[in-house]
DNA sequence: TTAAGACAGATTGTTGACAATTTGAAGTGA
DNA sequence: TCACTTCAAATTGTCAACAATCTGTCTTAA
């Protein structure tokens, strides 16, 4: 819930007005307290928040932005409609950049990204113990694998797009299709795994065993929405 | 110069003010005409185009989300600086997401786009010979080219991501580090051997010969800034 | 001479009001 | 009954003024 890892946690002040509007918005489209597809009203949130149109204005901009809001000229700005398709887009979308980024994690392989690594694949092997099976593969647990593969990948362009615009319809999609895997010892396999051949040096192999495990969990989805 | 194909053709009209700033904007910081780096005074500009600070806000918000201004909250908004790491990360972004485009085009392989695409490269091989083999790879050949590839691949998210955000940088750099390269020949026949995949159905192999050929063009511009 | 602090100018963030456009319903005619 | 037009209410786009914040300069004291 507390997005722990994900938001970047320097300066919690110093944010403006928009700012605040926008990750507050944010996170209630992700988990669905504004439904998708639905209309959003400028002066019904503004009143609501007690701001501004303009300051709101500027929080929707950035939405749509990120691709959770869509406007239209004159008319308005509705929440994404989630669907099938764009969620199998999504995944296609992940397959190749997170391939790419656990290549370049390989191929950097910082002693710091390393040792991070491997701590937190022990702190998911015990709770997932702990647990019986079935609590790993959660949505924190896996957004912290991924997270932190292409936080190692140290490519700004690569982090950016993920971390700050993917993720975010990532976890709408999961919030609101419920895809709370039955993958777990499966997924802690392959997430070790991946980061062995990062710790090899193995780009080639890091990215291919990283765009498979993007697919399994594809198909996972796929097969659940029959 | 008119970003022939790049931009949506579909309603010149029904645009707002903020729209064309960002229009407008967006092509002077691309061309440089609007230095890299510089500094944006939202009074100064909204003299310039007779907008008030509220249009000219909201184009600025625009482009910081493609990546082209950086906003800091009460300092201000900059022109993104142009780096040899930028253009590299960009590059390593772009070599992920087209091979996939690649990948989806042939497995798609709609028969409007192969068409589209055979008589796409047999005008630039008619251009090419004109031209005495210097013309091919400039800057709108190349991006017709990888234009459309990226449109075959049907993945709107993937479409986005290229055409609406990451192209605008690349020309960036184009634009303001002169990338009129001398693989014309060679990236001629390169783009033939894609569009064989491509045609033939294979995936795989699109894929493989895309990263390629990106990863060949990225090298060159590698040797070229030493 | 240098470093810390105060101040003025300028810039950005925010707001409420006005103008332009869309939407949906009521009304008219065939 | 259906299609088309008209019109009013609501919504979005745009603007200019006000408030909060930053930047650079000047002063002052050690």
């Amino acid at each position: 819930m507390a997005t722990i890892g994900m938001n970047v946690p320097i300066r919690e002040a110093h944010q403006s007005l928009a700012e605040r509007l926008f990750l507050t918005l944010r996170g209630e489209i992700v988990e669905g307290r504004i439904a998708a597809g639905s209309k959003i009203s400028e002066p019904e949130l503004a009143r609501r928040f007690n701001a501004s149109r303009g300051s709101l204005r500027e929080a929707l901009m950035r939405l749509e932005s990120l691709g959770l809001l869509e406007r239209r000229v004159n008319v308005g700005a509705r929440v994404v409609e989630l669907s099938e398709r764009g969620l199998l887009e999504l995944y296609e979308v992940r397959e190749a950049l997170e391939g790419m980024a656990c290549r370049l994690a390989a191929e950097q392989r910082s002693d710091e990204d390393l040792v991070a690594l491997r701590r937190m694949l022990a702190g998911h092997e015990q709770q997932e113990e702990l647990q019986a099976g079935k609590a790993y593969f959660q949505p924190e647990g896996d957004f912290d694998f991924h997270f932190r593969i292409v936080q190692a990948s140290k490519n700004d362009l690569l982090i950016d797009t993920l971390c700050n615009r993917l993720y975010y319809r990532v976890r709408m999609y999961r919030y609101q299709l419920g895809m709370a895997s039955p993958r777990a010892q499966r997924a802690f396999r392959e997430h070790s795994h991946i980061i062995e051949a990062i710790e090899a040096g193995d780009g080639e192999l890091a990215e291919l065993l990283m765009r498979r495990h993007i697919r399994a969990s594809r198909q996972n989805i796929e097969n659940k929405l029959r």
